[in-house]
DNA sequence: CGCCAGGGCCTCA
DNA sequence: TGAGGCCATGGC
C-alpha cells in the first residue's frame, strides 16, 4: 500500500498545483486569491463557497456566487441587508436554494459579530468547536473554512476522500470523519499549504476516478 | 430518463 | 450514535 505522501506526489505530478480556493478569475467579476495574501473580504467569499458547495457542483456554486456579485450581495453587510427572499433567488442555481439562503444569513450574522482579525487569534480547535455550532456548519464546512479562509493546518475530509481511501484499503469504508481525518494528519506534514493542494488534488483526481462506478484508479492502485 | 454533485439537519429508534 | 429521509438545481 502506497503511504500518504507518496500519493500526495504522485497527484502532484499528474494534475500539477490547483491553487484553491478557486475562483472564476477569467470572468474578473471578483477578487483573485492566487498567490496572494487573503483580506477579509476574500475570507468571507471562501466561507459563503464553502456552504454553497455543500453537496453541490462548484460550476452551481459559480452561478450563484457571481450573481451575488452583480447584486452586491457578497459581503457580511449584502447577505444582512437582502431579504431572505432576495438570498434565495440569486444562489438559486446552487440548489437547496431555502437552506442554504437561511445559512448565509446565519453565518453573515457570527462573522459580523466575530471578525476575523479576532478568530484568527484563537486557538484553531477552539474555532473549530464554534464553527461546528453554528447551525448549517458541519465537519467537512468547518474544516475548508478553517483550512481555505484561516489558512490553519487542517486537513478536510469529504466523500470523494472516503471513496478514495477505501477504494485504495487506506480505511474501511465506514471509519468516521474524525477517524480518517487523523489518518491524514497523523501522517502528514502539519503544513496549511500542503493540506490546501491535497484536498485539492483529491477532489481533482476523483473526478475522473471516483465519480461513476465502477472506480478504476489506474494512478494510485 | 436516472444519477450525481467538494453535506448537514432532523427524526426516530 | 447511527441509519434514513429530506433538501433542489444543473450537467451529462
Amino acid at each position: 500500500m502506497k503511504d500518504l505522501n507518496k500519493i500526495y506526489k504522485l497527484l502532484l505530478n499528474q494534475y500539477g498545483k490547483q491553487n484553491w480556493w478557486p475562483t472564476t478569475l477569467e470572468k474578473d467579476i471578483h477578487p483573485t486569491y492566487h498567490g496572494k495574501k487573503l483580506d477579509d473580504s476574500m475570507r468571507f467569499e471562501i466561507v459563503v463557497g464553502a456552504i454553497l458547495t455543500q453537496n453541490t457542483s462548484w460550476k452551481n456554486v459559480e452561478k450563484a456566487i457571481i450573481e451575488l456579485n452583480k447584486n452586491k450581495i457578497l459581503t457580511i453587510n449584502g447577505i444582512l441587508k437582502n431579504k431572505v427572499q432576495k438570498l434565495e433567488k440569486t444562489i438559486k442555481s446552487a440548489g437547496y436554494y431555502r437552506q442554504k439562503a437561511e445559512r448565509l444569513k446565519i453565518i453573515a450574522k457570527f462573522f459580523k459579530e466575530n471578525p476575523f482579525s479576532k478568530l484568527k487569534k484563537l486557538q484553531t480547535e477552539k474555532l473549530r468547536e464554534i464553527l461546528l455550532n453554528i447551525k448549517g456548519i458541519g465537519p467537512e464546512t468547518a474544516d475548508s473554512i478553517l483550512l481555505y479562509a484561516f489558512e490553519k493546518p487542517v486537513f478536510v475530509i469529504d466523500a470523494y476522500t472516503k471513496r478514495m481511501c477505501h477504494y485504495l484499503g487506506i480505511c474501511s469504508a465506514d471509519l468516521d470523519y474524525n477517524e480518517i481525518q487523523k489518518l491524514f494528519m497523523k501522517n502528514l506534514k502539519p503544513d496549511a499549504k500542503l493540506f490546501n493542494e491535497y484536498h485539492a488534488l483529491i477532489v481533482e483526481h476523483s473526478k475522473h476516478c471516483y465519480s461513476k462506478k465502477p472506480y478504476c484508479d489506474e494512478l494510485l492502485k
